[in-house]
RNA sequence: GGAGAGGUGCCCGAGUGGCUAAAGGGGACGGACUGUAAAUCCGUUGGCUUCGCCUACGCUGGUUCGAAUCCAGCCCUCUCCA
């Protein structure tokens, strides 16, 4: 590989983001000369995006802080056809106004990693709704389907893997990708975006796109940037925890929850998610990770309170830390640990175990509960329930006037009386 | 349109009249061991007012004392042919 120029791709190869790169050559000189104007794209099929999506705002992120222009797409526009990308949920078509609020919501976290304004750098946001939802089928099958062989759409991995497999592959799924590749195009003729990034799986689709853009007639050579899929050392798809996905926004999980899911990391990733989760130096990183033993704890711990800085705020990411710090080293009760408000009416008419428990969302079901307290699962206050027919009261309280409920070692609830 | 195969719990996958809330595996959760890690071992894995009851094997009916299992119709998927 020849030595690169620009800070932009250097950061990107020393920390692990880059898979593949349709030319690598032509997109230093790009980004050397700060002409670099990169987008993503982000389906509005949830409420909030989660760590899956990281990955790639990291990277509008640094390319924003070497002089770059970041464009975050929403996809308002081709949610309205079905995600296709999840092989077996093809049929999931949502309403127009589930959509828009989606993309609302997701929005808001953007707004912590990118700067946007109008400036030369300065990053936007745009929806794709903008230019798909008007177009009108036969000028768009006459302008861009023409350019578009389906031979060497099915030899592209994500129809080829589904073929290959025997499995449906939908009409609408093949017009995925040339919207996809249209987006690029319209946004390179709007915004002269010359650069489009995402997760190796959507290597097929951006090299489709760049095709088109020259087919089409774009002066600018368009260019791909792919970054590995998230996986752990132990090969779990990563963001996928039992509660769901790990999400971004506050509303879906707490700050707390986020900050508990960046400590648990397996010792083997510590090193590879500072590099791409934080923005610390890598002299320190190298520092943190060379940590053997027991000691890595606190790298992780580093790896927590800046991932989460990252995504919720310096504060709430200390607030995590201390919270998580005095109920795992001190055994202490912290009192903000997410709490779970009961009135005295309640205690009255006499609160059983199961119900708190499910209650407090620990777990799903009375029978649920009763299967942990067999096992031996739940506790109350650092002491292990016995029976299902346990009944909880006000005066259980302890000192800071709460009570804890736990589920194994690491999930705390705080009932407080009112 | 014709011929064949098939649709089972979160996923994969066995089961071909009662012993089946449904084998086995994966995943997940809990316990032990640890370092809030990994690996390993053990347990759990539909719901409820739990010594019992209710809901579940694509959908709707039927046969039967009894159906995931048999029959009919419908829907969907796949393979081959047109």
């Amino acid at each position: 590989m020849p030595t690169l120029k620009s800070e932009f791709l250097q950061i990107m190869t020393e920390r692990g983001f880059v898979h593949q790169c349709s030319d690598i050559e032509g997109l230093d000189k790009v980004a050397s000369e700060g002409r670099a104007v990169a987008y993503t794209g982000y389906d509005c099929t949830a409420p909030s995006l989660h760590v899956g999506h990281l990955i790639s705002i990291m990277m509008l992120s640094w390319l924003q802080k070497t002089g770059g222009k970041p464009i975050a797409l929403m996809g308002g526009g081709t949610t309205r056809v079905g995600d296709p990308s999840g092989k077996d949920e093809t049929r999931q078509f949502r309403s127009i106004e589930e959509i828009d609020a989606n993309k609302e919501s997701i929005k808001r976290v953007f707004s912590n990693f990118l700067t946007f304004g109008s400036g030369k750098s300065d990053a936007l946001m745009v929806d794709n709704a903008e230019w798909l939802a008007s177009l009108n089928y036969i000028e768009f099958l006459r302008d861009v389907g023409r350019h578009f062989s389906v031979n060497r759409m099915l030899t592209m991995d994500s129809a080829k893997l589904r073929l290959d497999r025997e499995q449906e592959l939908s009409f609408i799924e093949f017009n995925y990708m040339l919207l996809q590749s249209y987006d690029f195009v319209e946004l390179n003729r709007r915004y002269g975006c010359n650069l489009q990034m995402g997760g190796s799986d959507q290597w097929g689709n951006i090299v489709i796109g760049i095709d088109l853009g020259r087919r089409m007639g774009v002066k600018d050579q368009l260019l791909g940037l792919t970054c590995p899929l998230l996986t752990t050392s132990s090969g779990a798809k990563m963001g996928k925890t039992a509660s769901g996905a790990v999400w971004l926004n506050e509303e879906q999980l707490s700050p707390y929850d986020y900050w508990q899911f960046w400590r648990n990391t397996e010792d083997a990733d510590v090193a590879r998610f500072l590099k791409l989760f934080t923005m610390l130096p890598l002299d320190e990183i190298a520092k943190l990770s060379s940590l053997g033993g027991s000691e890595i704890n606190e790298a992780k711990k580093t790896l927590a309170t800046e991932a989460t800085a990252l995504v919720h705020g310096r504060d709430k990411a200390e607030a995590a830390a201390e919270t998580a710090r005095k109920t795992f080293e001190q055994g202490a009760l912290a009192t903000d640990l997410p709490t779970i408000e009961i009135s005295s009416a309640e205690f009255d008419a006499g609160l059983g175990v199961l119900t708190a428990f499910v209650k407090a969302g620990l777990v799903a079901s009375n029978s649920e509960a009763r299967r942990q307290i067999q096992g031996g699962g739940l506790k109350i206050n650092d002491e292990a329930v016995t029976s299902d027919k346990a009944v909880i009261k006000a005066t259980d309280a302890v000192s800071n006037g709460v009570i804890k409920l736990s589920l194994g070692k690491k999930k705390h609830v705080l009932l407080k009386p009112v």
